[in-house]
DNA sequence: ACAAAATCAGACCATATGGTTCAGGTGCGC
DNA sequence: GCGCACCTGAACCATATGGTCTGATTTTGT
């Protein structure tokens, strides 16, 4: 019944205790999320838990740069490059706006802007696995539209994060504040027009 | 000069406490920062520190919504609704940066996006206190502009939002995540300009 | 079936922390 | 100088937490 997963290190339990502690670490924090409430989150004793990590900064840590990666899977857009400019940043900020928005996004943001300073480093892993990449997608992008004539990027660094950042106008700040914010396909759609609308009115032939 | 102010404070250390206070909850966030360390960096004895707040918690929504309001003032703008698109927005921009990329200001954001959850209205508090405040005075000079013809802005708010995360560019994610990040003038005017200039290509008359 | 490996529950330990208390200072107005 | 409110320093308490250990129980490979 178990799947051979592949690199399993030792145990059964250990995505087991991976996963409690994903959940408790994302809810909680480092500083507020005890080991014993991992532990039973994970249906796991604390001895098991601490047979396979040493203690709970590694933990942590494993917890995630893991998210970092998993988030990597849901930023990657495969940009189609050919498409026309307009529908294909229409893909791109609908992508970068359901990662932004969705729960688990956010979890992972907080915890990167919370931790960053007790973790070196988890900012960098967060970064280039996830913005990083979509930056370079998009960069590359505009280098071939460009080259085609259907944009007109001078800096395609700049454009890129200009883009990424019209895609969190006012829903993710807000969301990240803890407003009630509801970012229903309307919210969404109104912002992802503005984001489109406003990088054609400035790079757009 | 000193009993006007607000509050009723008794006692000659309260000043200090609630410095000592910032400097620590700005540094190590609320759980990271004990009652001792605080004492110890007010320079006063923790019977004193609790003679003025009844915990911890209060404490640090005093510190908060303090710093907060302090926000408020650094973030807010006149601006000449009578000038010229162009250096209007420079400003704001230039202003919107250096609160957003200092370390107080970095220091508030990482604060309040960590603990808005242990402390609902923390948020709510900062937002109204400060990105509201100066998207009211964005949108009343938009609104101001288009009547007179120097912009063309149809929904004012969601302008004042995207022009607010175009001052974020680059920088201030980076800096965020604890990635090795100067912002200097140089790098300051390439965003502040590239704002502008997105800006105006978008609304511009 | 048997032994080794893994896991369990929970007691246990050391420490840190929030918070309290108290016997004395310290400063200040009178 | 006196009184009094404020402040101090440290001891103290209760609790929570990270982490260890043990002896019993279950899984697993063979």
């Amino acid at each position: 019944m178990d799947v051979a997963e592949g690199k399993i290190k030792r145990g059964r339990k250990f995505d087991q205790v991976l996963e409690g502690a994903r959940e408790i670490f994302m809810r909680d924090g480092f500083e507020g999320a005890s080991v014993d409430d991992i532990a039973r989150a994970a249906g796991v004793s604390k001895a098991t838990l601490y047979s396979y990590f040493p203690d709970k900064r590694l933990l942590f840590m494993e917890v995630a740069t893991g998210q970092c990666q998993r988030q990597a899977e849901e930023c990657i857009q495969s940009i189609d490059p050919n498409g026309p400019p307009r529908e294909v940043l229409r893909k791109a900020a609908e992508r970068m706006m359901r990662f932004y928005l969705s729960d688990f996004g956010q979890a992972v943001f907080r915890i990167v802007v919370a931790e960053t300073a007790r973790f070196p480093g988890l900012g960098r892993e967060f970064w280039e696995d996830g913005p990083a990449r979509s930056r370079e997608v998009l960069i590359a992008y505009f280098r071939e539209a460009t080259a085609r004539g259907t944009l007109r990027v001078e800096d395609p660094g700049l454009a890129a994060d200009q883009f990424t950042e019209l895609c969190k106008v006012d829903l993710h700040p807000r969301m990240l504040m803890g407003l009630g914010v509801e970012a229903g396909p309307a919210e969404r759609a109104r912002v992802a027009e503005g984001a489109v609308e406003m990088f054609l009115a400035r790079y757009g032939t």
